[in-house]
DNA sequence: CGCACACCTGAGAGCGCTTCCACCACAAGC
DNA sequence: GCTTGTGGTGGAAGCGCTCTCAGGTGTGCG
């Protein structure tokens, strides 16, 4: 701060300024095998009085670590970089890796092609990888080097570990809201088909239709809002008396609102809108809409912990979602 | 993807595949110094062949370059990793960053003591500083080795270069636009007063407003919804005549909205509301927002680039601000 | 023919750190 | 006495790369 700082202090300077070795600091300020009492005392006194920090590339360097955490966002466009959910977890997983010296780095997978994971393995200054929307072939993809390296938000594999939201619990609470509420005919506008959480959400919603005896109503979208939106008018052109539009993410949700309105149909007098997902926006949204929660930077912190920790962590981690009411349900 | 990849490729592996010394085949790879069209060709044939990816870590370590960019934010609390406008950034910035090998970490400098950025000049890992929102102090608190590496987006300073968005002349266009579509008393929702980009729009509304010989009806906000909306409701009551709100960020908008609307006021019909930023999400909310663009992609990767490439910058480069003319006003 | 001057190459010295290994002092046990 | 430990320490070998430096081979020119 005040000080000039021409150059930075190395593991020599508190070494010499310690009057120790330089591996007898590095042992104290790594915190491993011996040292005395005294020992540790200098060389934390120096460390401290220099301003010294560690420089991660060279221990990277050394122990073979990497410095770079990957989330990988497997999608059909490199769109998926404005996606408000990968920002949620790249901020996230950026709270957790910042101390530990650790940089985030964002990388699209085509969906057709996810084959990119295979060059990441070979690329040694990534630390791990953290998928998310990932696909079966993706998975498979995962180099021989990454194993144990690799943690997905939503699908996993016998060697990458999954961290999820409880997809099919968030959809049948926010169904089951729409019911109580007086809705009968509860058209769904879904996820990408591809993706395993978005499938959870439409089975769970096919089985309440199902047992309440009414017809599924379904139209394919992408999580986006402007899929959201031309799914919207598809469903309202198919089924005219809907009453109720479930969107599989809150993004899909505010396209839908959007298109409703335009074609002149009050939210949510004639056709309640709900979503999944509980972003920022959705409280603050005209109508505040009505969500189910999703996790995800609790979700993300706990995928980037597992990495860096190379801690055994369980094949599969599940979060609770909640339902959020508000004004569109 | 197929190969069991055991190993990843090293220099040496490569150097020796080709029949050269490392000297030759880093050079070649590295693409500095002379060599020969043979030696170029079979080094390129065996780096190929050994799908061979140099290591970012040893890279930066024996250029003491560093590998991770550091996107620092100022604010009040450490809700700025939440901030829209940061995503943006972040993720503009690892567009960028991802392809030469550097991560991006999000750092929050307290606005009550930026002088977190002397302890990232210690910090060997750290190859630049992207500021955000940054303050006087801020800027006067960049360490000595990080000259050169540190450019802001927004304010600047002698030895910071400055990226930003001519704020004056997309809030003139905003409010041009409302007092073109008959609006007379219209209240303004500023951005932090600390901040020199918001300050600049609040000099462009004055200008405006005692040009056409209007008070100014001023309310102080912080670019966040929550605090939009309370904002919303304290203008209103002083100034229950108001016909339109100028908000400095969309996110403020989305919040005025969302207050107008409890309040039972219809927007635009009893009240214009209109943001800048330009966010996503205003194109799909409802009512759709009327605002100024904010190019931050092409600002971030622009300062990311400036930082990486360590080229000569001009001190301050402005990017154009253009009204969005949307359903809100 | 000799000398300068190109172009090209490989040996080797590190970048800052971790960690293996040898070593020392001392205490306890046969 | 000698061994066997046990807590503590420093020397030194690298991690994979870049880049200087000392050559070596050719070409042009006096």
């Amino acid at each position: 701060m005040g000080t000039p700082d021409a150059r930075p202090a190395r593991l020599d300077d508190v070494a010499r300024a310690a009057g120790v070795s330089r591996a007898t600091a590095s042992r104290v300020l790594g915190g491993y095998g011996f040292a005395s009492a005294d020992a540790r005392a200098r060389v934390g006194a120096a460390a401290e009085r220099l301003g010294y920090v560690p420089d991660p590339t060279a221990r990277a360097l050394v122990r073979g670590a990497g410095v770079r955490l990957v989330v990988a966002v497997v999608g059909r466009d490199d769109r998926v970089f404005d996606d408000p959910y990968v920002h949620r977890v790249v901020s996230a997983a950026s709270r957790v890796c910042g101390p530990q010296g650790v940089g985030v780095a964002l990388e699209w997978l085509p969906l057709a092609d996810p084959s990119g994971l295979g060059r990441l393995g070979a690329d040694r200054g990534v630390c791990g990888v953290i998928l998310v929307n990932t696909t079966q072939a993706a998975l498979d993809a995962v180099p021989a080097r990454l194993r144990g390296r690799v943690v997905s938000i939503g699908r996993g594999s016998p060697t990458v570990p999954s961290f999820d939201v409880d997809n099919a619990a968030g959809a049948d609470a926010v169904l089951r809201h729409l019911y109580a509420t007086g809705r009968r005919r509860i058209a769904m506008v879904t996820g990408p088909r591809w993706l395993s959480c978005a499938e959870r959400s439409v089975t769970a919603y096919r089985d309440l239709m199902g047992a309440a005896g009414a017809p599924a109503r379904l139209v394919t979208g992408d999580f986006t809002a402007a899929r959201g939106g031309t799914a919207a008018l598809a469903a309202l052109r198919r089924w005219p008396d809907v009453d109720a539009i479930y969107a599989a993410s809150d993004a899909t949700a505010f396209g839908v609102i959007a298109a409703l309105r335009a074609h002149g149909l009050r939210v949510p007098h004639d056709v309640a809108v709900a979503g999944f997902d509980d972003l920022p926006y959705a409280a603050v949204s005209s109508p505040a809409l009505t969500t189910a929660t999703h996790p995800v930077d609790r979700i993300a912190a706990a995928a980037a912990t597992a990495v860096l920790t190379q801690a055994r962590v369980a094949p599969t981690t599940a979060f609770a979602s909640t339902l959020v009411t508000r004004e569109s349900a």
